[in-house]
DNA sequence: TTCAAAACAATCAAATTCAATCATTTATTT
DNA sequence: AAATAAATGATTGAATTTGATTGTTTTGAA
């Protein structure tokens, strides 16, 4: 990976995250420690984080600016960036599986916006939380879209309701797309606290569960447990996956559908 | 390969994902890395792309978002010429009527859209059914943004729920401020049927409410009555008001704020 | 307080990337 | 066709980056 690259990723993953440890990075990036702490170094002499023990805390000296510049669509840059063909593939593969007049769920997030591309020329109803993709949508596209009701979270590009009792639970779906930073065994996991009420309450009104996700985020887990893997009907993943993984999910009857990776 | 096709090419493949190798290029394109390089060289030159170590990165990677912040903004700047300019002073008087951290609603339409304009530099708590104009204040303001759930829809630019209970129930607000097409004795009046549900369901959750409308709304009726004037706490309009309909105001006790009709 | 684990900066050798150079191939002009 | 110009690919040594190793510092638990 290129340093520029990887600088530019630790920055947006502080963008969404307040925090990152030195090891997370390394991982996640596949680089050694010592060259993300020269990263980390140079990134807080540019003043762009700040460098703390353990890692790398976000710097939200301008938080307008950031969240703005985050809305426009950052988040879909760094997944395109990260897994460009492949999650794309991916999501190509998961509009496939609509067809026209069916009334849809989608979910906020990186993975699932980029499905977004493929619903121009469709006619669905489609229920998001996510506010930028249904700005695109509503611009470009003739599907009928529907959104919960709440307060619009620049960062993340989504509508949250701290209520429990909002207008999304009159709406009974058909199919609920959800992207996820890792499943395994655990169940369907979720990094950010706020989405994860709000995906469980669009999760409640949709017959089936499709999840999306490639090949990096099977035996993957985030911070918190989004729904256990019971209720994922089908996952959509790519040719790198791990046969030991997909066997977890054979095991629990999930439908599992595999695009072909580019580079595998 | 053709010099110019391959920097095109390339060109192209930054225009989708922001950074490549050279060692990627070199393969993908056919060419020795030396010959990447030079083109790499040409097309820095030109500030088609930037050149870092080990690659190229897109240097337009925003771009999207650069052309929707300039559209978007100009979306204020074309209802600034497209409407005369009492309606504009009426919207700024309007924003001028609140402060900072107050909690305020606006309802959809075309009067109150221009509030936006003036909301740009300030931060408070908008709860408004207007897609539209939440888009805009959501790129290029600092102001909390809440919306009601429902259905976008796209001609009148608002968001409407078929339904009695939704998101903003909860929500309490200081003040309302409504553009109308006919205010007079029998009250404040709309003409859209789809509209006048759901201002009627926004008002409920106001403490105040102020109108929007120029002097030839006044005495004006449209189809539906949204509300009585009983419920009208301020009335902003112009200087080429009738008297008599100010008495009408003046008799039910409403605050009336009169901005200068520029060519009166 | 002591201790062990983790995180750290500094250092070094290996690997990668680079610009410069030159011979070869390709395109253009005469 | 010959001469000239331009572009290409390979090679080189220099510069930079990287991952591993070292010993030191910090942290939190015993």
């Amino acid at each position: 990976m290129l340093e520029k690259q990887r600088q530019q990723l630790i920055l947006d993953i502080l963008d969404e995250q307040q925090f990152v440890h030195v090891k997370s990075l390394s991982e996640q990036l596949d680089s050694s420690e010592a060259t993300i702490r020269r990263d980390l170094l140079k990134l807080s002499q540019q003043n762009k984080i700040k460098k703390i023990r353990g890692g790398a805390q976000a710097v939200n000296f301008d938080r307008s600016a950031l969240q703005r510049r985050s809305l426009s669509s950052s988040a879909f840059l760094v997944a395109k960036q990260q897994q460009p063909e492949v999650k794309r593939l991916i999501a190509k593969k998961a509009v496939e599986l609509c067809s026209d007049g069916e009334s849809i769920i989608i979910n906020g997030g990186s993975s699932t916006f980029m499905m977004g591309e493929f619903l121009l020329e469709r006619e669905l109803n489609i229920l998001t939380n996510s506010f930028v993709l249904a700005q695109e949508l509503t611009e470009n596209s003739d599907n009928n879209l529907i959104l919960p009701g709440g307060e619009i979270y620049r960062k993340q590009g989504i509508i949250l309701s701290a209520f429990e009792n909002d207008t999304i639970q009159y709406y009974s779906m058909d199919k609920m797309f959800m992207g996820t930073p890792g499943i395994g065994e655990y169940g369907v996991t979720e990094s950010d606290t706020l989405l994860i009420r709000s995906e469980q309450k669009l999760l409640k009104q949709a017959d089936k569960l499709i999840v999306l996700a490639d090949s990096s985020k099977l035996g993957r887990k985030s911070n918190f447990i989004l729904c256990p893997l019971e209720e994922v009907d089908i996952l959509i993943t790519d040719s790198n996956a791990d046969e030991k993984h997909l066997k977890v999910f054979h095991d629990k009857n999930i439908e599992v559908i595999i695009v072909d990776a580019p580079d595998s």
